[in-house]
DNA sequence: ACCCCGATCGTA
DNA sequence: ACGATCGGGGTT
């Protein structure tokens, strides 16, 4: 069986672990596909993450231990994955926003939550642990940095990043 | 209890 | 570029 990612490699700086999930692996019950996009979601100083108020009911989970899942449900239709990083106590998270598949690429949060049926109820999951849901470690990619899509503040933090296709 | 808006998507 | 769509987060 190829090693999976663990506790370590999630308990860093959200943006390093966002730039290093590009390139691996993620596998979700009968689905794999290569993350291709992600983006980086900080804490207490990032205007556009979910825990810059603070842990609030919704965003404690970016407070505790990495390597949970973290899904969500946007404009009242639509799910995102994100996988919670750093240290407790401190927030972060990363939102996984482009998928390679074997027969196609899923580009956008909500398209890869639709066609894995990834729904609330995949929240919170420790995927260093589960069986069905975790990702395969690989070498780190090259990448490109741009902002981030969707949101209205701190548009000149570069934390969305491509995996470069050479 | 309630108001408002969003880490999107599809079509134009 | 813009409208659909609506659950629930944050505040009252």
């Amino acid at each position: 069986m190829a090693e999976r990612l663990n506790r370590t490699f999630f308990s860093r700086a959200t943006t390093m672990v966002a730039q290093e999930l590009l390139g691996k692996r993620l596998h979700f019950n009968n689905f794999s596909g290569i993350i291709t996009e992600t983006e980086a979601y900080c804490g207490l100083n990032d205007p556009a993450s979910h825990a810059f108020r603070g842990p609030t009911p919704r965003a404690a989970i970016m407070f505790g231990e990495a390597g949970f899942s973290y899904v969500y449900l946007i404009y009242g239709m639509y799910y995102c994955l994100n996988f919670v990083t750093e240290t407790p106590g401190i927030a972060g998270a990363v939102l996984i926003r482009g998928l390679q598949l074997d027969s196609r690429h899923l580009n956008g949060p909500g398209k890869i939550c639709r066609h894995l049926e990834i729904t609330k109820a995949h929240h919170n999951i420790d995927i260093t642990q589960s069986k069905n849901f975790w990702v395969e470690a690989a070498p780190p990619l090259s990448f490109i940095a741009t902002p981030r899509i969707g949101i209205k503040t701190a548009q000149d933090r570069l934390w969305r990043y491509l995996a470069k296709i050479s």
